[in-house]
DNA sequence: CTGAAAGCGCTAACAT
DNA sequence: ATGTTAGCGCTTTCAG
């Protein structure tokens, strides 16, 4: 392995000035930036990132933690994500979790280990009772759901609002019997993902007069296979349903298999609409009808809260909340 | 921030004991060990990376320069690189090239730079120039296309087997004029996949007697978008068309859009075929027939012919190369 | 504009 | 079973 050291022999200078030039400061002789960088070139030297966090104290790089990156909703955050952190001159490295608690508090703990500047947390199954893993000096933003009710850096979206613009989507259209796929029937207090969409779907039909029916609100996985299996359950055991609303575009694309191996049509017989608005959403046959955050604004927040943090710019204790808007997008699946 | 001296000295021992309890060496009195843990409890110790690395010359961590993550096939190669390296003791974290060449040499010397122990790179967009660059003493495998020459330690799929199952497939259905989309007809030396995939399609039309029309093989970026609006001239120009290889399965995506925005039934007016057997491929309406390589055994070779070279197990300068197998997914869409 | 010295936090090697 | 020493490669600080 070459060092400076070496490139400093090399040169015929010393290893400050390699670091001067490394480092692009100004106050070097154009002769000397000459010679060093050709030292450098000849003896493929590179700079040991480990040396120089340790020293410097900081690493440029942020880190994204998610359940599962093989899913298009955490594909589109990581390149929003990428895009926006690099902006602020910091690298974002992918880590995934597996939506498993213990990975996630893995995540935290490594994190810090790795000397990552700050972390971007995707939680699905952190409690109150981790919370406080996520508070204390380490520089973390949670995204999306939440789970727990400390205070802490956060940024999600108006998920009750958007439930119950699809619902009402789906009653303008004509649906009467609207079951609600990867739903929860929780707590009004529960902030979790699920129960917080089937809040606004109860809103919205109660508000349009449709009875609520707890047997049309069925848990799912956040998976193709659990939209898919859970959709199937319903349909054999229901067989008026005209319309589902999906806690996920996933979860949707799943469904709208099931309904098309019992011979279902969308949106003839059953209308269909997702959660997220994925690039994906557009393309598939039926196209799928969807709500959309604003996903640019998600990621902005999440980044800018986490350099407030890190550079200090923002006191400890002092905590910052983000809720991105919602609109539908009504494709042929609601049509 | 908290350093082992600290511990130390709130545990009343040596630094060395607390980095053995640390590190879980075996030699540690259990009291001993308990007072240290309860000390690094009580200030929120947490080990430091770089220092870590520094001394050790090691990081655990495997990159993964891919050119977007926001892609099916990625997110699934990640998913299986993740699981496989985790069983080797190696961390992986993924890195967004955007299919740009700067960048990817980017992540190759960031690579160096951020002291990962080695880098799995899906090269786009390197040519026989940057090849250098992959050699030398930093451990680096490369996975699909190659579109270089020099020997490096390499991954790639049977790309001309598997166009040609999927010509043949369409052809045993009854398709006579098929098109191949994100294709190029190449020089037969180029080693690209878009080149190897047509050439294997162009055998197969011949083996079938159906005479070779240049104008069926159309470019198209690998992308939803670039797959229907490929789709979308090629049917709008040449209206016979009963058959679509394409070079991915986000390219038959595109493609199946394109033809439903025309009227087009998949399978009866035109059978569309892609590549990789990405999972969502199975929960499209049409269902996606595909090309499914061995991505475990793609994962497997990469993991282990890089983590040889970290150990130094595998002489410099001699390389090693996988191809893996392929066989056909029939699905509904070529029905 | 360039250089010398000190030390970031940790662990391998060697005592005790 | 525990402690001491040295140094990984770099940059901050201060001198020249």
């Amino acid at each position: 392995m070459t060092t400076m050291q070496d490139v400093a022999r090399h040169a015929g200078v010393s290893v400050m000035t390699v670091s001067n030039v490394v480092n692009h400061h100004p106050h070097v002789r154009d002769s000397t930036r000459e010679k060093v960088l050709a030292s450098i070139a000849a003896l493929g030297y590179h700079v040991n990132a480990a040396a120089r966090s340790l020293r410097q104290g900081r690493t440029g790089v942020i880190g994204l933690a998610v359940p599962e990156v093989d899913r298009p909703y955490f594909g589109l955050l990581a390149t929003l994500l990428i895009e926006r952190a690099a902006r602020d001159g910091f690298e974002l490295v992918i880590e995934q979790t597996g939506a498993r608690r213990d990975r996630e508090l893995d995540a935290i703990t490594r994190s810090r280990l790795r000397s990552y500047d700050g972390l971007v947390l995707h939680a699905a199954e952190l409690h109150d009772d981790d919370a406080t893993l996520l508070r204390g000096d380490f520089p973390i933003v949670v995204l999306g759901e939440r789970g727990y009710t400390s205070p802490l850096d956060h940024v999600e979206m108006a998920n009750a609002k958007g439930a119950a613009l699809a619902s009402e989507h789906l009653v303008s259209r004509g649906s009467r019997r609207i079951a609600m796929l990867g739903g929860r029937v929780g707590d009004p207090d529960d902030i979790d993902v699920a129960t917080l969409r089937t809040g606004g779907y109860r809103e919205a039909l109660a508000a349009a007069g449709i009875p609520f029916d707890a047997a049309l609100v069925r848990a799912a996985a956040y998976t193709f296979e659990g939209g898919r299996d859970a959709a199937g359950l319903l349909i054999d055991e229901i067989a008026d349903v005209d319309g589902i609303l999906c806690a996920t575009d996933v979860v949707a694309i799943g469904a709208m298999r099931a309904l098309r191996e019992r011979g279902l049509r969308v949106p003839e017989d059953v209308r269909v609409i997702g959660f997220d608005d994925v690039p994906l959403d557009a393309f598939l046959t039926p196209s799928l009808s969807s709500i959309a955050p604003d996903h640019e604004a998600m990621a902005d927040a999440a980044i800018s809260m986490l350099t407030e943090r890190i550079s200090g710019t923002r006191a400890p204790g002092e905590y910052r909340s983000f809720v991105a808007d919602v609109r539908l997008m009504a494709r042929e699946s609601t049509a």
